[in-house]
DNA sequence: CTAGGGTTAG
């Protein structure tokens, strides 16, 4: 059109505007910004419009800024002049005719002027945040409509300016303009995000009031709402009364399963989802492959693997890193790392995902050479990358390497140290015996630690039976968290083995006193696709009587091979006979016995425990593995064990 | 011309 000569107006340029949003090229962009001005026709209300949702879109897109600057010295003054705003170039009629000309040169005029402009431009976006850019539209436009209003809040919102998207509502509703559904879909995230139900329940009043309740966006940013701030009920209540639902209606009720780790309901309204054909989405994976890697349920994963690779959505990096870590979670780390390297391109979430799984399975090493790659790959490692890094250094006993990157993230990165970096430091350093050390660390922190960071060094504690530094720390986590009783069970344990009876019957006078109930942990273990759960002493199991009688064999052969049950942090007073029985109870060795007796022989063993595997079943499951001669993988919360022939793939570091 | 959901976390 321009090379014709015809000169566009007002009507033509919001298509081109929201073309160059969905290509998603500021350069193009600001090239047609500036050809808006040239023209004349930026005094229209649809065109600033579209160019403050551009702008808003725009945000965050970064990778220009050294050709920029390389092209700044070049740049014509006058797309200088109208880009950085100082002065108002005024359009005169000579200039128009120059870039409407008709002539031979029309297309080389035309990308001439849109070269030139591509370099302010960029420079531009350099030196003014989009911010300015759509301020400077929003500002100046003589006439302004709910959708410029909406536009703006929605920008900030989703740019994480919340208060000033908030203020804009407000100052909207004082120009007689009033909040439509578009402005309160767009506010309704800013409360997911604060956790404030009270503000998100009135802006649900106030959308029932005018009728918006049926409105999918509203209600799909309600459920969401509601979801966290754990108002789950809630968020199934707002499904339930929607007239008409879409995929992202589908997907929010799935996520707030999910989120508020009610996993099988989750399932259940994603097998509702498929049975009434609505299209699956790549985000409807997004929420189930986290569930499978919670329950650890792989043939459920697997399945969902194949429709994915099936409907060809294998390259969508949402999907690849929900699958690096559900195969990882799931004990299948080479699996992982296959789907891992095969996707074309990597972001911190997928690096992050594929080091815990590392970490996981205890192989720090690699752990680390991802966390290297990433950084030479101009990925910016961020918190969560960095308690990935640390967990893997801290399983492996690196302490050097975890030192480094803990001083690295402030250092280089400016992200300071939160308690789950605190809590993995101190984990480490409590492993590698340096208790005091690890004291002094947590001393150090700019906050209050909270107790789980003193459990980690408690823990260190009980392995390294340091009796004195325990008292103190278990002090430290009762005056942050009187309610912590798993503290004093640990505390009790300590007693027990240092053999000092009265302080542990004190430490459990003191349980029974705070209403002490102790919570079952939990073994599973999937067999053709059942998974099998387990607690202490629970005979509930059909199979009971035979899982008993077989590890009462067990228990022969393993003390003939020099196995003998460490009895000391066994918390009940009872005889010893007793206590043996009640460690043979452990849910962990229910789970393997079920595992030996009913799968064929040389079939690995895979258990999952829902807390720590205790000191005693770690020497036992590394017996048990050499007597039944199979391998025996057990993944507690936080890591993977692989047992076999008699030894464990951590040694005695644990 | 404007709006909603999703991946990693001891």
């Amino acid at each position: 059109m321009r090379a014709s000569g015809k000169c566009p107006d007002q009507r033509v340029f919001p298509a081109v505007l929201k073309c160059c949003t969905l290509l998603r090229d500021p350069k193009l962009g600001e090239a047609v910004h500036g050809c808006v001005i040239k023209v004349g026709v930026d005094g229209y209300l649809y065109t600033g419009n579209a160019l403050m949702n551009m702008y808003a879109k725009f945000q965050g897109m970064v990778g220009l800024e050294n050709q920029a600057l390389e092209l700044f010295d070049e740049m014509h003054e006058l797309e200088r002049s109208f880009l950085t705003g100082n002065e108002s170039e005024p359009v005169d009629e000579s200039e128009k005719c120059v870039l409407s000309n008709e002539s031979n040169d029309g297309l080389k005029l035309r990308s001439d002027a849109l070269d030139s402009s591509n370099q302010a431009t960029v420079t531009a976006n350099r030196i003014c945040l989009w911010k300015d850019n759509v301020r400077k539209v929003f500002d100046t436009m003589p006439i302004r409509d709910v959708v410029s209003w909406n536009t703006v809040i929605a920008g900030n919102a989703q740019n994480g300016l919340y208060e000033e998207a908030l203020m804009m509502v407000r100052e909207m509703v004082d120009t007689n303009l009033r909040p439509d559904a578009f402005t309160l879909s767009s506010i309704l995230p800013i409360f997911a995000e604060y956790v404030d139900v009270n503000k998100g329940k009135e802006i649900h009043g106030y959308a029932i009031r005018h009728r918006f309740d049926s409105d999918m966006f509203i209600g799909s940013s309600l459920i969401d709402m509601y979801a966290k701030c754990s108002r789950v009920e809630d968020s199934l209540q707002v499904f339930k009364l929607l007239p008409r639902r879409d995929s992202i209606s589908w997907n929010s009720v799935i996520a707030a399963c999910m989120q508020n780790l009610m996993f099988d309901e989750g399932l259940k309204y994603f097998r509702h989802m498929i049975n009434y054909g609505v299209k699956l989405m790549p985000a409807a994976f997004s929420s189930v492959l986290p569930a499978c890697a919670h329950l650890t349920t792989l043939h459920l994963g697997k399945q969902l693997h194949g429709y994915i690779t099936r409907v060809g959505l294998d390259d969508n990096i949402f999907i690849a890193s929900s699958l690096v870590d559900m195969y990882a979670k799931c004990g299948k780390i080479e699996q992982a790392r296959c789907i891992f390297n095969r996707m074309e391109r990597h972001d911190m979430v997928s690096w992050t995902a594929m080091m815990m799984g590392c970490a996981l399975h205890g192989h720090a090493h690699d752990a680390i050479s991802l966390f290297k790659h990433m950084e030479a790959d101009g990925v910016r490692p961020n918190y969560v990358a960095f308690i990935a890094v640390l967990t893997a250094c801290s399983h492996a006993g690196l302490a050097e390497e975890a030192r480094e990157y803990f001083d690295s993230m402030t250092r280089d990165y400016g992200i300071s140290p939160g308690l789950e970096h605190y809590a993995a430091m101190a984990d480490l350093l409590g492993r590698a015996g340096k208790l005091q050390e690890a004291y002094e660390l947590i001393a150090s922190m700019q906050f209050e630690p909270p107790g789980g960071v003193w459990s980690a060094l408690l823990a260190a504690c009980r392995v390294h039976k340091n009796v004195e530094l325990a008292e103190n720390v278990v002090e430290k986590i009762i005056r942050v968290d009187p309610e912590n009783i798993g503290a004093l069970v640990i505390m009790s344990n300590i007693y027990s083995a240092a053999k000092r009876w009265k302080d542990a019957a004190r430490v459990r006078i003191m349980m029974k006193e705070m209403g002490f109930r102790k919570k079952p942990a939990c073994s599973w273990i999937e067999v053709r696709n059942k998974v099998h759960a387990f607690i202490a002493g629970d005979n509930s199991h059909p199979l009971y009587d035979k899982i008993n009688e077989a590890l009462g064999v067990l228990s022969d052969q393993m003390e003939r091979e020099g196995y003998v049950p460490d009895l000391s942090e066994v918390l009940h007073d009872m005889g010893d006979e007793e206590k043996r029985r009640s460690l043979q109870n452990h849910s962990e060795r229910l789970a393997i016995a079920f595992g030996i007796i009913s799968t064929p022989p040389g079939t690995t063993i895979r258990i999952i425990k829902n807390i720590r595997v205790c000191l005693d079943c770690h020497v036992a499951i590394k017996f048990i593995s050499k007597i039944v001669g199979r391998e025996i993988i057990v993944r507690d919360n936080s890591r993977f064990h692989h047992f076999k022939d008699g030894k464990c793939s951590c040694g005695d570091y644990w």
